[in-house]
DNA sequence: CTGTTAGCGCATTCAT
DNA sequence: ATGAATGCGCTAACAG
């Protein structure tokens, strides 16, 4: 009962190439309906009957009709069904797997990721803010890059921002966060209950939140223990494995070097651990995130895992929920922590 | 000389809390010309004078307007402006570097990344594919999860469409490809130039295309040192490191053990690794894909290396350059390869 | 240089 | 149960 195969809709005049996408008229007419009533088809309307919805159905078949996503959301309200996912280095196992929660949890509700990588760059992130914003995204999950978020305020955004990793400044907005003071804390106290003495921390600049963080877990745990945080055995790099070797390499040709150190992320422990294989040196690792392979170092090695894929899903339905909300209901900005567990490898 | 803090746009009725976004329109009426002059002045056409182009940026800053690029494209021609790239497992490092790749290059022209993950599975590819259709994506960067390609058929998608990493089967598109067989050739020669005599190969299922090549590639290598392929010494395992350990330590199980291993990826190559290093057997390592810390095993390890953003990067070009014809001109399918070397590690 | 008309593709409102 | 008119926000094409 299919008709004769149909010539593609007319192009438009000048384009004789793109066999142009049918509209809902095309089909219409092919249906022999109004455009109205292929509309109410399309969206499931019971209203049509059975017998109209089986010809537009063909007709729809036949031309390979798809409805214009494009045309539809502006009508139903100018937004676009597409949240923003903005983060400062997807090449990161890190950001990849919290773009793939983010992925997992819109997608179940026919939104689609809108990425963008600023590289830490907080000149480009607000680059990217605004062009998603002029693609009207219906909300924006941001690692933010600056000092300053100011230009991430979900009203001159137009829509919910929330964000992961790292906490809001000058700004009130939702976030997810991991929990790093709890993790090196308790990380460190391992480190210290398998018997060190005198405990370094090697970590990023401190006005990075997640170090500065991270750092307090650290004093917490030495301070705990009885113990003080000597100054010289707190140290800084610039976030390469090689600035951490370096870095750990000093700390290990001090006079009285330090026994144990905590590093402040994977790239710190990558570091540290080179100094050690290098230098042969006794000294005991503990570090925040974990990664593959930690446990074929032949080390011990006392890392702070978390689900990188959590903070993503917990930031999407954070922001799903903001999304739903009338907007007169005002909640306020909410935190969420997503919680570590200490791992060991290499024991023995 | 701005007016006085205007208050914002009368909201639509219904809807007081959220401060309805300004239009043209809004902004035509507070800078007292017509939305054409807008539209002008924010597309820099040069025939608008610069005292009206003055006024009308005021009144943009004023009201914070930012022009809707979804009404925009819909007049404009209905595409998006996005680019849609659909991957089978985000959180693979390999495929987030080449979404960093793609997003690097389409960024540079305005475009932005649609995200997609299949998990391998060609169902949910089908209905993503479909999915960016709707959203009337400017173009498409698949790599793509079933034996069956024709759903990716630039007509039906309706925009050019280019397949990365794996070729494409019953379906006429560009794609963008790694050279694994002469990476896997070259690996295998220097593995026979070690000595290696009793050599094997463990890889994914031979349906895989990557194993298939690299197969190929290591037989090529095989022959060419006037050896032959010992079929007992071929495995396949099922893609985990657990299952290629397993695969490993039943080769090195038999009563005459091959003396050289080529593993057909990186996690294939770390469950051989943990095999060995289990067994303690003597068994010289090659495989595809390079990896963190394979320097750091203590073991000799040589590796295939490329670069995977440069498989994105490559993907979007040919994309763009699909965008940019005419669709008249018609060019035949474009077949780019991404050169591989071999790196060797813990030699000595 | 600026404004008016018209319409991109679709869906709400009001008719029938 | 179906159709006609109208407009989402924006911009070509054509006035003036």
């Amino acid at each position: 009962m299919t008709g004769p195969p149909t010539t593609p809709p007319a192009g438009r005049p000048g384009s004789r190439s793109a066999p142009a996408r049918p509209t809902i008229r095309d089909v219409a007419t092919r249906a022999g309906v109004s455009p109205m009533t292929v509309s109410r088809t399309l969206r499931d309307d019971p209203r049509v009957s059975s017998t109209t919805r089986e010809r537009v159905m063909s007709a729809v078949a036949e031309l390979g009709y798809r409805r214009n996503e494009l045309a539809r959301n502006l009508r139903l309200g100018g937004s676009s069904g597409l949240v923003g996912l903005v983060v400062t280095n997807l090449a990161n196992p890190f950001y990849s797997q919290l773009a793939l929660g983010v992925e997992a949890v819109t997608g179940e509700h026919g939104l689609k990721v809108v990425l963008g990588n600023t590289g830490e760059d907080p000149q480009r992130e607000r680059r990217l803010v605004e062009e998603l914003t002029s693609r009207r995204v219906d909300g924006m999950i941001v690692v933010p890059a600056g000092g300053d978020h100011s230009h991430l305020d979900p009203i001159s955004v137009g829509a919910p921002v929330v964000l992961a990793a790292r906490p809001p400044a000058n700004l009130s907005a939702d976030c997810v966060l991991v929990d790093d003071f709890g993790g090196a804390r308790e990380a460190t106290a391992r480190l210290l209950a398998s018997g060190v003495r005198r405990p370094a921390f090697l970590g990023l600049p401190s006005w990075v939140w997640t170090t500065s963080e991270r750092f307090r877990g650290f004093s917490a745990a030495v301070q705990e223990a009885g113990l003080e945080v000597d100054d010289r055995f707190v140290r800084r790099h610039h976030g390469t494995i090689a600035t951490a070797q370096e870095a750990a390499g000093e700390l290990l040709a001090l006079q009285d070097p330090p026994d144990g150190l905590f590093c402040a992320n994977s790239r710190t422990t990558l570091g540290a651990f080179r100094a050690v294989t290098v230098t042969g040196a006794q000294l005991a690792l503990a570090g925040f995130d974990d990664f593959e392979l930690a446990d074929m170092l032949g080390v011990p090695l006392i890392l702070v895992a978390y689900d990188p894929g959590e903070l993503g899903r917990q930031a999407a339905r954070l922001l799903e929920d903001r999304m739903a909300a009338t907007g007169d209901a005002e909640l306020p900005p909410r935190r969420v922590v997503v919680p570590t567990t200490v791992v060991e490898y290499g024991r023995g």
